[in-house]
DNA sequence: CTTGCTGCAAACAGTTTGCAGAACT
DNA sequence: AGTTCTGCAAACTGTTTGCAGCAAG
């Protein structure tokens, strides 16, 4: 938590960034918000200690903590945009409730092995991936 | 292929829908077109055979053959979203070169059975999965 | 004081919807 | 004839961009 902050700041001095009142906030909310919050979440959120704020801004300011490597897009069926925080350098994967819309995280050794295993006899070379699996989660399924 | 169009043909006259020359058009070109085609791609190939046709109509129908189960939709990160024809009942998955776009399918019994294996253990029922790997393909990576 | 950042509004892209007229049955 | 379908344009949603003023260095 802290240390994305101090990894934030240190992404910014890089790029001749600036330090401002906003991106404080933003990060603030943005780490202290439950996981795969979509931006007009936390925008609203935002709004309550920044009332003023613009939705452009947090549409930059996401982007800039993407490339800061802080956060990470996440795009699921509807459309939005989702952001999280990015867990010390390692995928894991969502299970999706098509009907309260929980997310559920899982992380599998032997699928992510499979998958490079895959892209090795394609001759692929692997940047990223994604793997959501949709349905019904326990009290959903009643 | 045919069989394609005897599936959707039951499934119209069971949901009292109407045969036009559209539909027809619009299935014929979406039977005989590569995978992966996103409604942009679709709607031009249309248009040659029939000029005057609207976006919305490509947009309705294609929304139709999904329902029909003929077609089903697919997401990547792109903003734009492609049909592709199903394939008798299962799941295949996508490697997706971020350079040149193509997309390769494959599939992975192995990775399936995980999914299924970790879904039981969240009490989770799956409907619905996607799994895309992002990255070069081999004659992107030089 | 210089340059980057913000907020606003307008622009955009992809998709959906309302409606009058056309086309199936 | 009755109702569904089509094409058009307008509406909508999520996101991006241009710009004048504000603020950080």
């Amino acid at each position: 938590m802290l240390e994305k902050k101090r990894l934030f700041e240190h992404f910014a001095s890089a790029q001749g960034l600036r330090s401002t009142r906003q991106r404080d906030i933003i990060l603030d909310v943005f780490l202290s918000t439950h996981q795969h919050s979509s931006v007009e979440e936390l925008y609203l959120k935002i709004k309550q200690s920044n009332p003023g704020i613009g939705h452009a801004t947090v549409y930059r300011t996401l982007k800039l903590f993407a490339e800061a490597g802080i956060a990470r897009e996440i795009h699921l069926h509807d459309g939005q945009t989702r952001y999280e925080q990015t867990t010390a350098g390692e995928h894991h994967d969502h299970l999706v409730c098509t009907s309260c819309n929980s997310i559920v995280e899982f992380e599998n050794a032997t699928i992510e092995k499979l998958q490079e295993e895959i892209a090795a006899r394609h001759g692929f070379l692997i940047k990223n991936h994604k793997l959501e699996l949709y349905g019904l989660c326990i009290s959903c399924r009643k």
